[in-house]
RNA sequence: GCCGGCGUAGCUCAGUGGUAGAGCAACUGAUUCGUAAUCAGUAGGUCCACAGUUCAAAUCUGUGCGUCGGCACCA
């Protein structure tokens, strides 16, 4: 006698097991026509399984959030049955649900292309309007395999291989196709509804492994309604507008070309906007202790080796030799064993401990041709790098310390929300278990003491210790990693760094590897996208352009494009012949921040007549004032707090 | 690196085997204009590269390079 409690507290019993639907039922009609599927004691289950004990009953109806995720499942369970039923022959493997929608991977010989989609569209939404109920069947795991590898679905048979034996294998049908999935489910393929598209095809290996063979993957989305899929749809239109790409390209910031893949030709502005976040980020580097180096490119592999990149990446170093020297030389695709060698020049005592070394090193690396992404990911690129040599004692409040400044940084640019994972040790690693064990330890303390929140990322860490990643999101949805502080035990071993300790005995210092922007390619093609082209004043390239009406005023411009020069402010004239509406145009277009127009008024009682970007009203203010406005305005947030 | 798409004027793109096109940008001239496109004219092309098929290739085939989307990789 199942006694059900519902989420508002009330409690309702039944005469034996009754299922979800039963429940939903008694309670009324229209949580009967609403209710999707359940969770029982906080696990989501088939509306039609049975509860034959005493639980907590929670109905998901299409307006929760679990919903949302059950119909991009259930919808890739509908496409699998669709591609099934227009090309025989064609394997299933998985086909969970993703943010945004789901995806399907497919063993079959000849690629899916996008042309294919309006048939595998239409297709699916037959079997969505006949509606067939899930149907729930638990197999014996035997009769499984067999039944799959006889249908010539090895794919299955092998994933049910491989389900632990304590697993019970569960089969769902929906009509005459069926697949093996552990569920739940909705009531049946109609619950699915009709706001899906399909959006990508693309090649993906069995299992995530590169030794395996290649599936073909059909991606798509799936939403509520159609208002809501419209909405999504609009979303990423957007998104692609904010491409750093193609913004870089309308905003004349650099560009990228065939005789340099992966390398970047930043052009004036680009290099400006570059320049002045670097300074920004030296002058926040400086403020909080660290010390500035510049450390060689090129490298003898000898240290490479010592230090163990050479075992592990050699293939992705670029190398260098001269015809006569018999020497390889390495570019540098990292500085930590560079930064060690300016630690082990002399003896190093532990009162200049924690000593913080920093560089903007320029580091190449060979990267995989189809991981080169725009400016995020290149062959050459440069880090805000640093290294903090301490003791075993000062990992936590080096570590506190970092994330502060990493905080503050980021709230500088405009970054409120990222996210931090936590790498542990990976299966390839330099370094005793012993060791790994104290480094993963004193990271996570450090991590307590600092407060900080982390989801685990096993098995990611470097492979001379665990880190911390500091992941940011481009416009289109794809995470990146920037900032980074990774605990090292081996590396100063390796190197043979050491100081003199209180004791008079020699030590081996612990390094903590850190970066804020990671590095600034990439980070400033997050900047980019972030703020849309439309940076805060004290980062745009263009800072103002001062736009005549008539020529008449075209020397008044000019003098009002010096004195912002002369005050520090980037600003250009524009006093070409071509109307107001023109000028505003264009320059609104090319995201400058600041407009100033100037006519015949302006020029005879010396004021400017100033235009935000996005704005239209605007604000009239003598020459003077403006520059004491603008200059305000394009501080940089470190020099702006010094100052109050 | 792997799978697939794409590569035509500075940019965005049209052109399915028979003399390379449009819009915007550029340039020239006219226009002096008050808050998101003034008008007219001119010029601009190894159709990514190489090889092949064909009387004939931007178009078909192959190879390479680049790029885009995923996958794998990311010290």
């Amino acid at each position: 006698m199942p006694a059900i409690t519902l989420p508002d507290g009330s409690v309702r019993r039944f005469e034996g097991a009754v299922t979800g639907a039963d429940v939903a039922a008694a309670i009324g009609p229209g949580l009967a026509r609403a209710a999707l599927a359940m969770k029982v004691d906080g696990r989501p289950q088939d509306l039609a399984r049975t509860i034959a004990h005493d639980a907590s009953v929670v109905f998901i109806t299409r307006r929760d959030d679990d919903a949302l995720e059950m119909i991009r499942h259930d919808a890739a369970h509908v496409l699998a049955e669709a591609v099934q039923a227009l090309y025989p022959g064609t394997q299933v493997t998985i086909g969970p649900s993703i943010e945004n929608g789901f995806y399907y991977d497919f063993a079959r010989n000849e690629p899916f292309s996008p042309e294919d989609f309006p048939a595998i569209e239409a297709k699916m939404r037959e079997i969505v309007a006949r509606n067939e109920p899930f149907v729930r069947e638990e197999w014996d795991r035997e009769e499984a395999i067999q039944f799959f590898a006889g249908r010539g679905e090895g794919y299955k048979a092998q994933l049910i291989r491989d389900l632990p034996e304590s697993e019970t294998i569960t089969i769902y049908r929906q009509g005459a196709w069926l697949d093996l999935c552990r569920g739940p489910h909705m009531r049946g393929t109609g619950d699915v509804g009709t706001a899906f598209k399909l959006t990508k095809v693309a090649g993906a290996y069995w299992r995530g492994d590169h030794r395996n063979a290649m599936l073909s993957r059909i991606y798509g989305t799936a939403w509520r309604d159609q208002k809501e899929l419209d909405a999504y749809l609009h979303q990423v239109a957007e998104a692609e507008k904010r491409d750093h790409r193609r913004i870089g390209r309308e905003m004349d910031l650099f560009h990228i070309q065939e005789e340099a893949v992966g390398s970047i030709f930043w052009h004036p502005k680009g290099w400006r906007l570059y320049r002045t976040l670097e300074s920004y980020m030296r002058r926040r580097q400086e403020a909080a202790g660290y010390e500035e180096v510049k450390t060689p490119q090129l490298v003898d592999r000898s240290l490479w080796e010592r230090s163990g990149h050479w075992e592990s990446y050699r293939e992705h170093m670029f190398i260098a030799t001269v015809e006569d020297e018999d020497k390889t030389l390495a570019v540098k695709p990292m500085n930590c064993p560079c930064h060690v060698q300016i630690f082990r020049q002399g003896l190093r005592s532990y009162r200049e401990l924690p000593l913080r070394m920093a560089e903007f090193g320029a580091c190449h690396r060979y990267e995989p041709s189809g991981a080169l992404h725009g400016i995020m990911r290149v062959r050459a690129f440069t880090q805000d790098d640093a290294h903090i040599f301490c003791t075993e004692d000062q990992v936590a409040p080096e570590t506190a310390r970092f994330v502060a400044m990493l905080r503050s940084v980021y709230a500088d640019l405009g970054f409120e929300n990222f996210r931090i994972k936590f790498a542990d040790r990976p299966t390839l690693r330099a370094g005793d278990d012993s060791t790994w064990d104290r480094a993963e330890a004193a990271l996570r303390e450090a991590c307590r003491l600092a407060d900080v929140d982390y989801t685990l990322n096993p098995g990611e860490g470097a492979f001379y210790g665990p880190k911390l990643e500091f992941v940011l999101r481009d416009a289109i949805g794809r995470d990146w990693q920037c900032g980074t502080l990774q605990v090292d035990y081996v590396l100063p071993s390796r190197l043979d760094a050491e100081y003199v300790g209180e004791d008079s005995a020699r030590h081996r210092p612990v390094m903590l590897h850190r970066a804020i922007l990671g590095s600034f390619e990439r980070f400033l093609g997050i900047l980019i996208e972030h703020h849309a082209g439309r940076f805060p004043l004290w980062l745009a390239p263009v800072q103002v352009v001062v736009a005549s009406i008539v020529s008449d005023a075209a020397p008044y411009a000019e003098e009002v494009a010096a004195t912002l020069r002369g005050a520090g402010l980037q600003a250009t004239a524009d006093t070409r012949n071509e109307k107001i509406n023109a000028k505003i145009r264009e320059h609104s277009l090319a995201h400058v921040p600041v407009l100033a127009v100037v006519g015949r008024r302006e020029a005879e009682s010396r004021q400017v007549a100033l235009r935000r970007l996005g704005g239209a009203d605007q604000t009239i203010l003598s020459l003077d004032e403006t520059v004491a406005v603008l200059r305000e305005e394009a501080t940089p947030p470190d020099l702006r707090a010094a100052i109050m």
